[in-house]
DNA sequence: GTCGTTGCAAAGCGTTTGCAGCCTA
DNA sequence: TAGGCTGCAAACGCTTTGCAACGAC
């Protein structure tokens, strides 16, 4: 990455702005709102780029197409808000106990864990 | 799901001989090889009948395809080979202690917890 | 014979790529 | 002015659908 455009800028600016994993659509929508001209292929590139700089982590939550958030955060998971479909951040983690569920003879890299329910907003107005 | 066809019995056996969540692709060959002509449509058709009749539970995990299992197993989880990409099931859940990650405000419905790492034939290969 | 099921090919859908023109440095 | 970047449209890969023929009951 090297020239600095207009479309970049206000792409990072909408995952900057965003305190959640923002999906291709969100990222899309939110950059058309100031460049309505800006292009999906130009979305998906400039996502593709910044994940290869490590600025952008990608979120894969299953049966969903990914999301991406600014890197740099400490480990963590994920809500999944299956009212509103948003995704959140949450912190803590159960690593520890994790660790005890790999079978005998497998070896444990890493682990995801993922919550779903209502978000603060859904449940309230339920 | 009524009449009973040499496809959709060739499909079950695939599913049931395996002992983990199988990928449309490992169904397919695994179909292939005791009958040929069997068309890919098929399988998508059958497979989505079998999940409507709760014969088969979907497995999904972040940034792959379905996976598809036997249904009526009890709660469980999935460790994920990154080496051999295949996907096995795990005894036990940290349930308990992940209910303590949940926001405030937010309603916890259920949850998915992923292991990666190595399967013990190909730790051991390694 | 009825009509659910199958194989094939075409259609969909989200994502990627080719290309000519644009614009940053 | 060079060549990275963009928008558009075509290409892709996976999944679904339309359709005429097939076959279970």
């Amino acid at each position: 990455m090297q020239r600095k455009t207009e479309q970049r800028a206000v792409l990072k600016k909408v995952l900057k702005e965003a305190d959640r994993p923002l999906s291709v659509q969100e990222i899309f929508e939110g950059a058309q709102s100031e460049l309505p001209k800006i292009g999906l292929a130009t979305v998906y590139r400039n996502i593709k780029a910044l994940v290869e700089h490590e600025w952008l982590t990608v979120v894969d939550l299953p049966g969903e197409s990914s999301r991406y958030e600014v890197a740099g955060k400490e480990h963590h998971h994920h809500f999944h808000c299956k009212t509103c479909d948003r995704v959140f951040e949450i912190e803590g983690c159960v690593g520890g106990s994790i660790a005890d569920l790999t079978p005998k003879g497998f070896s444990l890299e890493f682990h995801e864990i993922i919550l779903y329910g209502r978000c603060d907003e859904c449940a309230e107005s339920a």
